[in-house]
DNA sequence: TACACCTCTTGCATATTGCAAGTACATTTG
DNA sequence: CAAATGTACTTGCAATATGCAAGAGGTGTA
């Protein structure tokens, strides 16, 4: 377990979440809602096994998601975000839209920012409210 | 330099400033404005001063700060935020957010916070503006 | 029973970080 | 003006983290 640095808000988040991993595991987790460990796999991005390994059990450990068993099958494990992991929504849509403004990004992306911005507040309630229902 | 990993807005975003210590090298430059070498050094985290220089020349290759001279000594080097590490201030305070309500925080942030909340959108736009007059 | 699938684990090479010391130049002090 | 101090880094090396490839163990399927 990592210490903690100082008790600097930002400090303590990043203690928390703040390497190259977690935040898009938490992605795949806020448009897919549940993800099994394959599914972590096939991200773009390219995650080592070994890592993902990793960091599922330390977001685990810093609760902000939590595993539960796969309808289908003994063998698969679903993966989803605790409330301490969708509480994390204003944060991604605020990076999400700095993104937005200074690199090239998807077109579906750009189209759900466009809705982000005609009612912010409510984009976002609405998507935590539809991840706690899952 | 390090490789873009995904055109997705979050991977971007860290592969810009995703790692341990490049958002509290902000967070200083937010609360501080402008800061010298060794105003870094002082923070609580204690950052190394390799990793220091390294992150600081990889941000203003990123084009998130700027170096300037400072008026005092010629033996000084002043670093500020640039318009894009400005536009990080919505996430910060969303980060700020977020951590107030899992972790215990020093008592001025929280009493920033409590400003925030009666006018998010508000104070984030007067905290920007001060800042580019910087 | 055999085979494929899925979630990890392990071993090892490479990259990053952290620590301690040192360098180069500017300013201050005696 | 010489020496000490301050400031911004650089360097060397040990510790840690990451990345890659292979494999292990439980499940489901023919």
């Amino acid at each position: 377990m990592k210490s903690r640095r100082s008790d600097c808000p930002i400090s303590q988040s990043l203690d928390n979440w703040g390497d190259k991993w977690s935040l898009l595991i938490i992605r795949d987790l806020m448009t897919a809602k549940q993800c099994t460990y394959g599914d972590f796999l096939k991200a773009p991005e390219g995650i080592a096994t070994n890592i993902l390994a990793s960091r599922l059990l330390q977001m685990e450990e810093n609760g902000l998601i939590e595993k539960l068993d796969h309808p289908d099958s003994k063998a698969k494990v679903l993966y989803r975000l605790t409330g301490k992991g969708i509480d994390l929504v204003p944060v991604m849509i605020e990076i999400n839209l700095w993104a937005e403004k200074y690199f090239i990004i998807p077109a579906d992306r750009k189209a759900m920012l466009k809705e982000v911005k005609k009612d912010k507040e409510g984009f976002i309630k609405a998507g935590m409210k539809e991840l706690r229902r899952a």
